[in-house]
DNA sequence: ACAAATATTTAGGCATACCTAAAATTATAT
DNA sequence: ATATAATTTTAGGTATGCCTAAATATTTGT
């Protein structure tokens, strides 16, 4: 709940390496930290004294290296912050994957949690609204293509088509749970149809109505499914996403 | 035309405090750039005796401090990103001025140039597209506004009301020259009514077909006109403003 | 089992960016 | 003109975050 907590942009990037560096290998160790980081051995060494002195790491000389509930709870934070920048960078401003992904390792240091939150509110707000947030990206990526100080009479022009072919009440397509959707596709979230612990442990891991979720991976036997919402990465049993009901426009 | 060169992130926080005291006062003196910056006046010391040895300052000890034209270029840059980085919050995702304002300082010194232009040309299309961006960034606002975790059917009604009243095809409602505005008011260059140097000089600035540009200040005599395009701060004479062709929506 | 290869840590250094306290310079007031 | 006040600079010190080289521990191949 508190902030990010005093930790050097330097220090956060340790730990967000870590951290995805365990989900991809489950393990870590110096010299993978160090190659993705770009930095010598013993720099990592001095980095994960520093951050067990701080609890955010389980660490001993030679020993395994894992992160505390803290430790991870804080490395999720930043790992988030990554990924609604470059979301942002990505699916609105048109910018190049690539250059999102470095710009986002470089914002992610200095933006404030607030901030954050309300890049997500945007970008949901984009993909929900009916006065047509999605038309209006699409709108900006041509008129991207118009070249630079140009007064962008083409995209006046499809713009007004669009607008008067689609003025468009919302339509409702299709009903379905979070289960149902395959990797890659998209709904928001109407309500949660689960009671007590299990309803409220889907709403503290950023399930809300109102807010978009996309699926990213089902594991083969369908089981545990991996999802993305508000810049959270989520992995949940079928039972619980059986329980998401959703909307697909 | 080359990059923000290898600054620090503090040492451009130096020079963008320069900059903008002298822009403010004519003049700097060290202790009003170690109050601004929070920092001791050795500190400062320190930081003159380092931009003067990469050429940003003109310093002596004990004797006037100036930019050279390099270290204003870079001021400029800096300065720049910082006012873009504070709009974007501000008009489109409606944060508070003095949060964004705080935000923008930390974000300014890893965001790079091309992600500024991507930014710059993204609010420019907001206020600019008739797809309706500024209709979407009101309805963003109201949104914030019914609660955090809603789905906002408020917002909905109320978008597809606009939506039906105003398909509207853009109207454009005066044509006018800069020099025509008033402070505060806004308008679209349509063209630059100049040729040769004093067309190239006025398109240098960034008074681009295209971009919205919008008068801050102007002075009681009337001739010196300050601006704003893309994130850039001019000052014009009335002379150039009558050039500049613009419209008001 | 144990030598060779690999991985990690320790030790010692360098640069940045800040600090406080004392010295030097410049400005001001009588 | 000169003492006092204000400002700026110098000197010396701290913490971070990176480095290389050498020492130590672990893993691997036979």
């Amino acid at each position: 709940m508190t902030d990010a907590s005093q930790l050097s942009a330097s220090l956060e990037d340790y730990l967000e390496a870590i951290y995805n560096i365990i989900r991809e290998k489950n393990a870590v160790r110096a010299k993978d930290i160090a190659k993705r980081l770009k930095v010598s051995n013993a720099s990592v060494t001095g980095a994960l004294r520093m951050l067990a002195k701080r609890k955010f790491l389980n660490y001993a000389p030679y020993d395994v290296i894992t992160l505390t509930p803290e430790g991870e709870r804080i490395a999720r934070e930043i790992v988030r912050k990554h990924e609604v920048l470059r979301d942002f960078l990505v699916k609105v401003l048109s910018v190049d994957p690539g250059q999102a992904d470095e710009a986002a390792c470089r914002l992610e240091h200095g933006i404030p949690a607030e901030i954050v939150d309300r890049l997500v509110k945007f970008i949901e707000f984009l993909e929900i609204c009916p006065l047509g947030g999605q038309k209006l990206v699409e709108g900006f990526r041509r008129h991207l293509k118009c070249g630079a100080s140009d007064n962008c009479d083409m995209c006046i022009k499809l713009a007004q088509e669009l607008a008067s072919k689609e003025v468009s009440v919302p339509e409702k397509v299709k009903k379905n749970s979070l289960a149902d959707l395959a990797p890659g596709e998209k709904g928001i979230i109407k309500k949660i149809r689960a009671k007590g612990t299990l309803r409220k442990r889907l709403m503290d891991l950023g399930l809300l109505p109102g807010s978009v979720v996309e699926v990213e991976r089902v594991a083969p036997a369908g089981d545990p499914i991996e999802v993305k919402v508000r810049g959270y990465h989520l992995s949940l049993r079928n039972d619980e996403a059986k329980k998401v009901e959703i909307e697909v426009r």
